[in-house]
Order: C-alpha cells, then sequence, then structure tokens
DNA sequence: TTTACAAAGTGTCACACTTACACTTTGCGA
DNA sequence: TCGCAAAGTGTAAGTGTGACACTTTGTAAA
C-alpha cells in the first residue's frame, strides 16, 4: 500500500477550484474537459494544479484559475484540505495523471477553494491542459475525476451554509438585475423554492438592494423594475450576517 | 526568500489541533509548552506535529493530538490549511524547529482541526515533545508560536458560527449539567452575557435537553436541576440547524 | 434556630419577523 | 384589441425575540 518511490516521501500540493456561476436561470459550474488524446473518454475535473514552491496558496489558487480558465482576480474563499490517500487512485485518473505529471504516483493534498462569479463577464477558454472549459449546470454533473465531486459538494454545502447569514450575489450577478432573478439565484443555491413578496420584502428591509430609475425593455410582459446592491450595506451585512439566532 | 535546500522543494504537511474545553466556568485551549533547554523562554504552541507518509490527514490529527495530550478517539473538524511561506520564519520558532526537526527549514503546510471536549475527563500529561500541556483559558493567551494565534482564531470564528446553527455542548459538558452551566458555555464562546429566562425558554423549546429527577445537593442556594442533553433531537438539530433565516 | 446569602427559577407584554395566500398591472406581440 | 406572461402588491394570524424583577430554596454562619 504504502509506495516504494522516494519521490512520494512528500505529499505535493494542489489547489483546486469551485467556480459558481450564475446564468440568471440556473447555477453552473466551471469545469475543464480532461483529456489525454482524443480517443479518450472527456473527463471532467475542476480547474487546479500543483502549487509553485514557494508560492503561498492563495496566489497559487489565483494563478491556477487564470492558467487554466482567463479568470482572474477573483476572491477566493478556502473550502478545506483534501488529503486522502486514496483520492487519485482511480484508473482513469491515473492514467492520466502518468501522462501529464513528472512525478504522477507521488501523493497529493489539495486545498480547495471556491468562489462565485459573473458568468457573463467570462467566457471559458481552451488552455493547454484542458482541451476546453465551461459552464455546466450543478444538476447535470453526474461524476469528476479525483475527489472533486466530493469537493464540489463540500463547497456547495459550505455556500449553503453561507447565505444564509450573509448576502451572496454580488459577484454572481450583472451590476443592475430583477429581484426576480434574485430570487432566483437563492432558489438556486438553496434548492427550493421561495415567496416572491416574503423575498421581497426582506430584501428591500435589509437594505440590500436599491431600486434603480431604469426598468427592462422589449420584454413580453411587464417589465420589470431593476435594482442594484447597497454597497454599503451589503458589505456590512458580510462583516455582521443578519442571522438572528435568538438570544 | 525562496529556499536553495533540494529537500524544501515539496512542502512538508502537519496538522494542528484546536482542543476547547470548558470547566463550567470558562472557554479553555488545550496547549503545549515547547522548550528547548530550561533556561529557554517558555513559548506555547497547539499541539501539531508533521504527518506520517502515507497517513489520512483525520487519522493523523488524531494520532498527534494522542501523542502530544493523550486525549483518544475524539471527533476534529477541519478549520482549514494555513501555508504561508513565512508561516514558520520567526526567529524564536526557527531556533525551535533547528533543535528538532530533520530538516527545519522547509515549508510547511499545516492542516488544522479543532474539537470541543469535556475538560474533566482529561488530565493533560507531559510527552517527549512538550514539557506539558495544559488547559489555558482562551482570554490569557497573548502569543503562540508560529501562525497559531491565526489559527486559534479562525477555530474560534468558526466556532462561534457553528453555534448559531448548531446545537453545541455535547461534547464539552458532563452528562448532567444545569441550565446556567449550559449557559455559560454558551456565553463564554459567544462573548457575551444571555437573559437566563429567554435562554432558558430557547432550550426547553428546541427540546435540546431534559430535565432529571437529580437536582445539585450541598451547593450554599438553591439547589439546580439536572439535565441532559436529549440526543435524538440534538442529532437531529446538528443536521438541520435551528437557524430560521426568513425565507 | 434564625438569618443572610447566593443562585435557581419563573411570566408577561410589546414588538418584529415569518408564513401563507390571490389578484391587479403592464407592456409586448399576435 | 386581445391574450399572454411575468411583475408587482397587502394583510392577517401566528410565532419568536427582547427586556424586565421578584420569589424560592437549601446551606452555612451567627
Amino acid at each position: 500500500m504504502s509506495s516504494k518511490n522516494n519521490l512520494e516521501l512528500n505529499p505535493r500540493i494542489s489547489v483546486d477550484c469551485v467556480i459558481f456561476g450564475f446564468d440568471l436561470n440556473q447555477l453552473k459550474v466551471l469545469v475543464i474537459e480532461r483529456s489525454i488524446s482524443d480517443s479518450e473518454k472527456q473527463i471532467l475535473t475542476l480547474p487546479g494544479d500543483l502549487i509553485y514552491e514557494g508560492e503561498n496558496l492563495d496566489i497559487a489558487a489565483n494563478r491556477v484559475l487564470f492558467e487554466l480558465t482567463g479568470l482572474q482576480t477573483i476572491f477566493l474563499e478556502q473550502v478545506g484540505a483534501f488529503g486522502d490517500t486514496d483520492r487519485l487512485n482511480k484508473e482513469a485518473d491515473k492514467k492520466w495523471l502518468r501522462a501529464v505529471r513528472e512525478e504522477p504516483d507521488a501523493r497529493v493534498i489539495t486545498i480547495a477553494y471556491f468562489s462565485l462569479v459573473n458568468i457573463h463577464e467570462y467566457a471559458p477558454q481552451a488552455s493547454s491542459f484542458a482541451k476546453s472549459a465551461a459552464w455546466i449546470p450543478l444538476n447535470e454533473i453526474d461524476e469528476l475525476a479525483f475527489d472533486h465531486s466530493d469537493i464540489l459538494q463540500t463547497a456547495l454545502k459550505k455556500l449553503k451554509n453561507k447565505i444564509r447569514i450573509q448576502p451572496v450575489g454580488f459577484n454572481l450577478l450583472p451590476e443592475k438585475f430583477t429581484l426576480s432573478q434574485l430570487q432566483k439565484l437563492y432558489e438556486a443555491i438553496l434548492g427550493r423554492e421561495l415567496d416572491k413578496r416574503n423575498f421581497r420584502r426582506k430584501m428591500l428591509k435589509l437594505q440590500l438592494v436599491e431600486m434603480l430609475e431604469e426598468r427592462q425593455e422589449k420584454v413580453p410582459h411587464k417589465p420589470s423594475q431593476y435594482f442594484k446592491f447597497n454597497e454599503t450595506n451589503y458589505n456590512k451585512l458580510i462583516e455582521n450576517g443578519f442571522d438572528n439566532f435568538g438570544f
């Protein structure tokens, strides 16, 4: 079970990024399609790679994300470390590692990060490692390479917890948006439907959003007002949270 | 800045444990006193050490904790990874590392864990690495080695968040306890006083605790009823949380 | 035995938030 | 001009929160 190769004595460290996006309709995750040859079955992975020597983890996460997807300077929040000794042991994963890594058998412990981005400010692009990067709806993802499904689930749980006590959406939505869009985002993250009137009341009472002059145009129904986040209040609520656990 | 030694090319991995205890009065943390010689100034650290080759992180955390303190088989929850390149760079820390580590200059990334234990079921004991392990009240800790203050603060923040949406205390309190003791625990974690009547009302409504027949004896005031946790409900609340963010 | 003490235990009211629920409005396009 | 589709709006009942002060009870000391 234990490795014989001296190279493996010390684990390598990698970072993996769970990037959530929202297309005003559903929650998506940024994945890259990994392939050795064209004939191989495509396997999806989260964007991630080994860190450099002397590179801080947060820096590495941003670098790797940029290199693999072109996404830049976004806020990444740590999900945690994933280091089970068998996390790279699936046969397909090993094959791929042998093709691209200098030390394919080395143990790798990964530090996972997650972030929320505006899907329309980013067009996925291919890279040297990945045939392509793409937004995949959460519910269409069945299998990911390595332990990336685990990582994704953990990140999602973290996001669900976060949304209960902090505002979410600033980075996921365009500058102006409708309350219905914001509500859809919350519904997508929470995984259940919310009451329109109660949702609006809450958002307005928290003063999380402000109504703009502008409204929708050319929609085949009553046009919606546009709103924007009140940045001051938004940040204040991130600081303090708005959960009133009764004490 | 970057290291020249080949040994340092790949970071070493360690685990550090933030063990919170509660003595029915205040919140304490388990630390070990690190020393090279008796003349050296004692520096406090969290119990932690390098992981073994092929050892899972969770396993390593439990092993290290046991080796350094004798504490066994407790549930450890991950706090996160701490890997800044300068985290071992304080002069006193380097000196100690040179004395005890084979590769004192290697970069070390640590995975931090935290747990809550019943302080009365454990008597700290010395070990080969540590002159002694001891419970220190949270507010008496001013400086810890490495980035352990960071780690402690992060773990504490995590605990504070946790207590808002999950019951806490099962592992921190004796089997039977008074509601005042439970309240003190909450006050210690939250860092503020709570109203006695409101606290009792809440705990009873959640059905988190059950009144026992037994009551205090030989106390110089009205004796308190003892309570115990309702394990079924406790676990249910851990699953679901009890925060009702208004949607 | 009486008294003092110290912490336990208890109830209520005003207020805020949550939940559930259905109809009208509006602009576009056919 | 009519139909559509989503926006937008109010209220009432119920539940949880927050603030607040006095009585009870057993021990220990006088």
